[in-house]
DNA sequence: CACTTTTCCCAAAACGTTTTGGAAAAAGGA
DNA sequence: TCCTTTTTCCAAAACGTTTTGGGAAAAGTG
């Protein structure tokens, strides 16, 4: 059951060399012997031991995600398909994936290091970027690689597998227009961090390419860490408008608030107000009238995070990875024209 | 940045055994060099390498969890309590938590057997524990420490710190039954599952002490992959009853299709029908009217599973740790007496 | 056959710690 | 002073791999 490398030669009448290196494929063990290892191999069940090759190979084979769930974005299928995603990858790879939990921000860049300077991973994945993200100087000021799940302001290049915001608020946007409404408002994310920023300016070209004009008042902003509460407020003020929204863009978290800030306006969400959320979560689908949402493939942008973050450990240059993943909308029930 | 134990022997002029010795407080190294030690080593950031130390101590020092998001549990409040107090824990102890996910029962075996067979751990955490779990057999079978949160049919004496569900529901029905309620519907958990057991038990034991009798009408169940609009069609369902609920006990994760039933029934929520949910979600504190809830530890919880799984690593009967913790019932709005 | 090349294997070193089993120096006791 | 005990340090081994640098035997070449 756990043989190691030294009983397993010995079973064998070789060398732990040549044992080694017949499971390992070496061209320069025989075709019969390293059958013959490999056989004896699976009969005894022997795994090399990944602590000692660790130490040899002078690698972790471990990659390293802090989440910080205070600041939502864990709560939902989002996080989870990317984390699936990610997962499935590094086992393939046979690495493996180290959590840390962290309340805040401080204690998120501690948790993080504690992981690079501990030696404790080869590489580091990071969610949720603040559009200053000191994560992503440290990382870089020490040459230690990383993807991001995202973006920021840096200029110095780096590796990132990022959804198209942008282009997905602006396909929500004209979409809207194009059914005829004129007043569209924007329940955006949390200022500060980077996602909102890619929201806003897809709105913004939407309206934009929609001929209609920008109005500050219709641009609200929730908090991560009570979205539900702070989009409830938004909702409810965003009415008090004299000349008030007929549809609302918005991160899918968002959504409770909303729907109990128009059910208390006595507004039908779809029918008095078109509803288009980022993020296709249970309760989109559940609602009725379901949600028209713009859905991110996160499963897969996580398994080319893991696959970027592996090239980038071998040593490749970050810079050549930057990846911007479209996002599909998908139109149900609450994207009609207004009334 | 990144010395070593023999570099930083060298430059303090001393052995790597008597610096190794002097960092770990052993009394056979003078209090002056020790005090030399410990100052150059923070001077010069020193950290053992982890795999070194690991390979030597025959430890991992890491623990492993393997979630299954598609049997949903995870998608909420609940389990990042929990993972947060996991995490805070291992980290106080210099450990790794290392995560698996699994899209299902069989990967999720495989995942464990690839932390447990592969030395890739010391020890794992089990969550979502089915009533007949091959994951426990197959730890007791090799003698591999584990703490279950919750609890499995199981004869062998295992650890576990499991939430009293029965006592939960118990107190949760008998409340509603001196608010003069005498239709309580439990819409519980998924069979095979080991909690929704005790759900039942505290439920059908709260009719009892309540002096009401047990309508097998009024009983369903939903299902983790899918729990809204399981617990949708049995809302529906139970009001098709001749004699229909004026209560409704169930898991918080399933309030969404509850809701959704209620409204298309128009019956209001808290007013027409009283609901209990099992777990404080965001969505219960946000919702108009405000729902009741009882609401586990779920931070404590999970420091107390490390801490246990610690004790079990270190060679303690796990016999020994077997922890029930109370649940404790807020209640809000929607726990009013019958109209 | 004598020489070179190829095939196949292995001993030893290395990765960076901790632990084992002393040994030298200092201190204490008579 | 001589012997014993305590204090303080260290060399070497060990953990289980992989890699380095050959070396012996077999096969090929002329």
């Amino acid at each position: 059951m756990t043989i190691n490398l030294k009983q397993l030669s010995k079973l064998l009448k070789l060398s732990p060399t040549t044992v080694s290196r017949a499971l390992a494929d070496y061209p320069d063990v025989s075709a019969k012997t390293r059958a013959r290892v490999k056989q004896m191999a699976i009969q005894q069940g022997y795994q090399p031991n990944p602590v000692a090759r660790r130490l040899q190979k002078g690698k972790t084979e471990t990659v390293g995600i802090v989440i910080t769930p205070e600041q939502n974005y864990f709560s939902d299928t989002f996080f989870i398909d990317l984390l699936s995603g990610i997962s499935n990858q590094i086992t393939r790879a046979g690495y493996e994936l180290i959590l840390g939990v962290a309340s805040d921000e401080e204690h998120e860049m501690q948790s993080m290091r504690r992981m690079v300077e501990g030696k404790r991973v080869d590489g580091m994945i990071l969610t949720l970027i603040r559009e200053q993200d000191p994560r992503v100087g440290y990382l870089l000021d020490r040459d230690f690689p990383f993807v991001l799940y995202g973006r920021t302001r840096e200029t110095r290049p780096y590796a990132f597998v990022d959804m198209d915001g942008k282009q997905a608020f602006e396909k929500a946007c004209t979409y809207l227009a194009g059914l005829g409404h004129r007043r569209i408002a924007l329940l955006n994310g949390e200022p500060g961090f980077m996602f909102p920023v890619g929201c806003r300016e897809g709105y913004e070209s939407g309206l934009l390419l929609s001929g209609l004009e920008l109005d500050p008042d219709l641009i609200r902003e929730w908090k991560h860490k009570d979205p539900s509460q702070s989009s409830y407020r938004w909702t409810l003020e965003l009415f008090k408008n004299d000349n008030p929204p007929t549809a609302i863009l918005f991160q899918t978290e968002a959504v409770n608030g909303i729907f109990k800030g128009l059910d208390e306006l006595d507004l039908q969400p779809g029918k008095d107000v078109a509803l288009i959320g980022y993020d296709d979560l249970e309760i989109a689908r559940i609602h009725r009238p379901s949600l028209s949402v713009l859905r991110p493939q996160a499963k897969e942008a996580g398994q080319r995070v893991v696959n970027i973050l592996l090239e980038v450990i071998k040593g490749e240059d970050p810079g050549k990875f930057q990846e911007i993943h479209q996002v599909e909308m998908v139109i149900r029930e609450t994207s009609l024209p207004p009334s």
